[in-house]
DNA sequence: ATAGTCTGCAACCAAAAGGTTGTGTGTTTG
DNA sequence: CAAACACACAACCTTTTGGTTGCAGACTAT
């Protein structure tokens, strides 16, 4: 334990924003709900059905795999893409970590009145 | 049930979309840590330790207030801001729910090798 | 071979995000 | 009352983001 501790928790606190950020878009928030449901999909794949540009779907891609969250494997003349769920594992326990700190503030709030 | 049941989960995944994006920014996230520990602050308090301005500060709280995750009680001539759990704790259990999925796959995968 | 797919790269654009400064308004405090 | 404090509102600026179009390269199938 060479580091002084908030220092490792505000380099945390900056990737889970990273993640939550890349998260932070509907359009990538659908493209993850697909890829979590285990078929590699291609790129045109991914955007049938879309309104957008294969171009804007791709950029969207990129930011999820720059995240962390997804990864591409070229097969061919196409590139699939597939989910990684590590970092959504991560920020879920970091989201209930906050959480459990909230309802202990709520537990001691409690037993305040009762006393 | 009278809504077809896509149109909700889209509505949900926007919704999700925008706690995330509130999320998605170290500066904020910073905010929430320190706001779930219970105590209300002001925002001239939010603001101390951090490098940049106390309009910029407000300018996040906002957005958070926007996504649900904190609300602030004006009382005298400062405006407290205090955590709100809600959103967050949604947001987790989506976020178990893509994971379950994903795991969903994986035990699929698995007893397919088995057989 | 060659036409049809699937993708990557680059330029470009409008809108939004993050931040600053300046000014005005209500609230304490001396 | 006057000075100091905490904040809101607004204008402005720069960078990022979400999206487009155009074109060239790699692969496939006929």
């Amino acid at each position: 334990m060479s580091r002084s501790g908030s220092d490792t928790s505000a380099a945390k606190r900056r990737h889970h924003a990273a993640v939550c950020a890349a998260l932070g878009d509907e359009t990538r928030l659908s493209l993850v709900t697909t890829l979590s449901g285990g078929e590699p999909r291609s790129i045109a794949q991914l955007t049938g059905g879309s309104k957008i540009t294969r171009q804007a779907i791709t950029k969207h891609l990129r930011v999820l795999e720059s995240a962390g969250i997804v990864h591409s494997v070229r097969a061919g003349r196409e590139s699939l893409f597939e989910f990684d769920p590590q970092p959504m594992n991560e920020l879920q326990e970091y989201l209930g970590r906050v959480s459990a700190q909230w309802d202990q503030v709520l537990s001691r709030l409690k037993s305040l009145v009762e006393s």
